[in-house]
RNA sequence: GGUGCUAUGGCCGAGCGGUUAGGCACAGGUCUGCAAAACCUGCUACAGCGGUUCGAUUCCGCUUGGCACCUCCA
C-alpha cells in the first residue's frame, strides 16, 4: 500500500498516515448547518474531503465516513433569548423548524450530488442524538468538569485546564483565551467568560426543545460531533476534518468534551481546509459577500460575469491546495473552466482505444508495478503515473497532481503514445481523474434518451456537411457550422473526421 | 490586544537551498478551404532591508502589506 502523509494540525507536522486498525479508516468531518444554501466557501470541505475518501477507497483501505447534519441550530451570538439560528430563520419564515431543514437538506444534498461528490457512509444529525449528547452531559458532570447554573450546563474550562490543557490544538493557553474573550458577552449563568455551553435551559418561546434532567432544553453547539463521532467510529478514531474556521472554539471544544466524558482526546489526525476568498476576504455568511452554489450553477448573481458548472467549480477547488487560502474571481474560474475542459478533451480522447490493451485492476494504488509487467509502457507515461500518486499521497497535493495530468494530456495529443501506453492511461484517468479527483465529463455522450437522439441527429447533420465539403462547398459547410454555433453546438475538423460538443 | 498564517510573473496557483511547476491570458509559427482544436516557440517571477551559506525565491531576523481565529461561520 502506498504511504499516505496528512497534515495534522494537533502537531502542524505532515505525519505518515497510519489508522488504529490495520486496513479501515474511520473518518469524521463537520458538515453543514442547514439553515440556508450551501455557498461556495462549503463546497471546499465538501469536495476535499470527498478526495480524501475517494483516495483512501483507492489506495484499498475500507473507509467509514461520518459527516454530520447540524439541524438542531447553534446559538446565535446577539439572541440574548437563547434563540438559535435555525429556530430564528423558522420564526421568520413562519416554518416548522424541521420544515427548513428539510428544506435545505435536501438543497445541500442537491449540490453535492451535482459538484459529484459521494455520500458519506453515515450522515447523523444532532436532533436524532438529542439522548447520547444528554449522556455525555452526565458524565463530563459525573467527572467533574461542568457545572448546572439556572437550568444550563456549562463546560468548566478552568477546572478542565488545571488537569489538562484547554488548547492543545489551537496553540492558545486559558490566559490568551481569556485577553481575546470580548467582556460586552452576555455573561448570564456562566462562571467563567471562556466557559461553552454543554446545555442552553430553552426560554418558553423557543421553540426547539427537548426534556432532560436539567429541564428543557437544547444541546451545546459543540457536542454533537462529539458524540457522534465516538458513536459511528468508536472512543478513538483515525482523521477529523472541517474548515479552518472550526478549529478555534469548535474543535478545541470537542477535544475537551472527549477528555473530560471518555479520558481520550479521540482523535488521531485533524485535518483543516483553509478558506475560500473573495477580493481577499473570507466568503462568510457574517460579511454577506459569499456566492452560494446554486447561484454559481445558474450565474445569477450580481458578482458572477456568467454561469460556471460543478464541474468547474471542483476543479477550481482541486486546482488550489487545501491547506491555502483559494481567492474567486471570474478569471479564475474561466481559467479553471478551460483548463478542465482540456483534461476532459483528452480523457475522451483516450476512449477509443482497443479492448483488448486493457489492463487489469487498480495498477497504480500500490507501489509497485507488478501489474504492469508484461506491458511496455514508456518511462515517460510510468513516470506520469507515479508523480500523479505521489502527489495525491503528499497530503492530498492536488494541484501538483493535475499539473502532472497535464503532461500527460501533452502526451495523448501528441498522437505518438503507444496502445499498450494508452490503455494504460485510459484505466488510469478513470481511476484517478474520475475515481480519485471525483471529476466527470459533462459533455460526456449519450446516456438519457434526448441524449441518444440528438447524437443522432447531429451524425446526420455531420454526414450532410461531409458531402458538403467534398464537393468543397464551402458555404454551405460553414452554413451548417455557423447555424449549428448559434444554439450551442460546436463543430471542429480533425483528421478523422467532424466531431461536435454542446458548450 | 492575544494566537497563527501569508506576501510568487498579466491573472489563478504549486514548489524548492543550486535545475522549466501547471492552468489561463498574450505574441509568433505549423497544420487547416476557413475557423476551432492540437502541436512548436517566446514571455522566467518570487514584497523591502539585513544575516547564514560557495550559492536563497527557498533558512533566520527585522520592516511593510494582507488574511484568519479569538463571537455563529466550511
Amino acid at each position: 500500500m502506498r504511504a499516505l502523509y496528512l497534515t495534522n494540525t494537533l502537531t502542524r507536522n505532515k505525519e505518515l498516515f497510519k489508522p488504529i486498525h490495520e486496513g479501515r479508516v474511520g473518518m469524521y468531518v463537520c458538515g453543514p448547518t442547514v439553515y440556508g444554501d450551501a455557498h461556495l466557501g462549503h463546497a471546499r470541505p465538501g469536495v476535499t474531503y470527498d478526495v480524501l475518501f475517494r483516495l483512501l477507497k483507492y489506495l484499498g483501505y475500507k473507509v467509514r465516513y461520518v459527516r454530520n447534519i447540524t439541524d438542531v441550530g447553534h446559538l446565535e451570538h446577539d439572541a440574548d433569548e437563547g434563540e438559535d439560528k435555525i429556530a430564528k430563520k423558522a420564526r421568520l419564515e413562519q416554518l416548522e423548524p424541521m420544515e427548513v431543514v428539510q428544506y435545505y437538506t435536501e438543497r445541500y444534498h442537491e449540490a453535492m450530488r451535482l459538484l459529484n461528490v459521494e455520500s458519506p457512509s453515515i450522515e447523523p444529525r444532532a436532533s436524532g442524538h438529542i439522548i447520547e449528547q444528554i449522556e455525555a452531559i452526565k458524565k463530563i458532570l459525573a467527572a467533574g468538569y461542568a457545572y448546572e447554573s439556572n437550568g444550563s450546563i456549562y463546560f468548566d474550562v478552568r477546572k478542565y485546564n488545571r488537569d489538562h490543557h484547554y488548547g492543545v490544538l489551537s496553540g492558545r493557553t486559558l490566559e490568551a483565551t481569556l485577553e481575546g474573550t470580548r467582556s460586552l458577552d452576555g455573561q448570564g449563568d456562566k462562571h467563567a467568560p471562556y466557559d461553552f455551553a454543554l446545555w442552553k435551559k430553552a426560554e418558553p418561546q423557543h421553540i426547539m426543545r427537548w426534556p432532560s434532567p436539567w429541564g428543557d432544553g437544547f444541546p451545546g453547539w459543540h457536542l454533537e460531533c462529539s458524540v457522534m463521532g465516538a458513536k459511528y467510529l468508536g472512543e478513538e478514531f483515525d482523521i477529523h476534518g472541517g474548515g479552518m474556521d472550526l478549529m478555534f472554539p469548535h474543535h478545541e471544544c470537542e477535544i475537551a468534551q472527549n477528555v473530560a466524558s471518555r479520558g481520550t482526546q479521540g482523535v488521531h489526525y485533524w485535518v483543516h481546509n483553509n478558506m475560500i476568498t473573495i477580493g481577499g476576504q473570507k466568503m462568510g455568511k457574517s460579511l454577506g459577500n459569499f456566492i452560494t452554489l446554486p447561484q454559481l450553477f445558474s450565474g445569477e448573481h450580481k458578482l458572477l460575469a456568467q454561469a460556471y458548472t460543478p464541474m468547474t467549480i471542483r476543479f477550481f477547488i482541486l486546482q488550489a491546495h487545501y491547506r491555502g487560502t483559494l481567492d474567486f474571481s471570474n478569471e479564475a474560474l474561466q481559467a479553471a473552466e478551460k483548463g478542465y475542459k482540456r483534461l476532459m478533451q483528452a480523457w475522451r480522447d483516450l476512449g477509443s482505444i482497443p479492448e483488448e490493451s486493457a489492463f487489469p485492476g487498480t495498477f497504480a494504488r500500490t507501489g509497485s508495478r507488478s501489474d504492469v509487467e508484461g506491458k511496455a509502457l514508456s518511462s515517460e507515461v510510468l513516470a506520469i503515473i507515479d508523480a500523479v500518486m505521489d502527489a495525491l499521497c503528499d497530503d492530498l497535493n492536488t494541484p501538483i497532481a493535475i499539473a502532472h495530468l497535464f503532461d500527460a494530456v501533452k502526451l495523448i495529443n501528441g498522437g505518438k503514445l503507444s496502445n499498450d501506453d494508452k490503455a494504460a492511461l485510459k484505466l488510469f484517468f478513470d481511476d484517478v481523474v474520475g475515481g480519485v479527483l471525483g471529476l466527470k465529463d459533462e459533455e460526456a455522450g449519450a446516456s438519457g434518451k434526448a441524449e441518444k437522439a440528438l447524437d443522432g441527429v447531429m451524425g446526420l447533420v455531420l454526414e450532410a456537411r461531409k458531402k458538403a465539403r467534398e464537393e468543397k462547398n464551402w458555404a454551405e459547410s460553414d452554413r451548417i457550422r455557423d447555424t449549428l454555433a448559434s444554439f450551442g453546438i460546436s463543430v471542429k475538423d480533425t483528421k478523422e473526421g467532424a466531431t461536435w460538443t454542446l458548450n
